[in-house]
DNA sequence: CTTGACCTTCCAGTAACTGGAAGCCTTATG
DNA sequence: CATAAGGCTTCCAGTTACTGGAAGGTCAAG
């Protein structure tokens, strides 16, 4: 399978997936005529990528979880350590965003949004309240 | 003051600052040592920043609030867009974080996490239910 | 005069791609 | 058979907002 198939067939850009090669994270055949060559497994590997990327895990802990997923012998245990630490990361930057989101809704809530210059979005960044 | 004492000042490291000047943000003196100088009004400006980037703001959204925040005579609807639009892309931020939190909780509840080598998680990002 | 703390600039690296250029390879068509 | 379209290759640069570090000038104290 080329690379264009590939890439309709895991959902992931082309070039996305050429960029897991060069960093390591799969490595197809090649064809005679220098063409990467995807197999069955390849894209068992790049689907398991995709999916763990979409859960936000970061391209290293995806790495680390590529390689627990194909040993066999590898304990549950060392995939937990790694899903409860990105939860607990996860969760601290919704902590981080809901506080945004608290101050900004409330000033712009605050701000009349018109022509007039006086603005307490502004106030609040320039003054110390 | 010189660029140490205004990073103490304004909690930014004296690195950001400088790369603040270097994007054009703020525009501090030099004295005739080559030192850069800054007055009290740059403090405002670095303590303005320091604040909406703390908000989440981009680089370069601060540096329209900057300008408009300089502007004696902007219109309230001009900052209050801004702010908008960012709290909509926090909203939908905080969005995503969650339904990720959600379901990576559920895959660790549902892991044994000990020494055996089954695992809901790897079955999860492998598999298609 | 030397030591140590500051200051300067410049270069490189981070995360995870993305865009684009230059140039083969393949396939279909006239 | 020539050619044109489209897919493939590599390589280089750019993105965001800094951060680390090296090489070297400056300043205040002892």
């Amino acid at each position: 399978m080329n690379i264009s198939q590939a890439a309709k067939t895991t959902m992931l850009p082309a070039k996305t997936i050429r960029y897991y090669e060069e960093i390591g994270l799969i490595a197809p055949e090649r064809g005679a005529n220098g063409y990467r060559s995807f197999s069955d497994t390849h894209i068992h590997q790049l689907t398991f990528l995709a999916r763990a990327r979409a859960l936000g895990f970061s391209v290293e802990d995806c790495r680390s979880l590529l390689a627990l997923w194909e040993d066999r012998d590898r304990a549950s245990g060392d995939v937990r350590k790694i899903a409860q630490e990105h939860l607990t990361e996860i969760e601290t930057k919704i902590a981080d965003l809901s506080a945004m989101r608290d101050t900004l809704s409330h000033l712009v809530q605050t701000c009349a949004g018109d022509d007039r210059p006086d603005c307490p979005i502004l106030n609040t960044l320039s003054s110390s309240d």
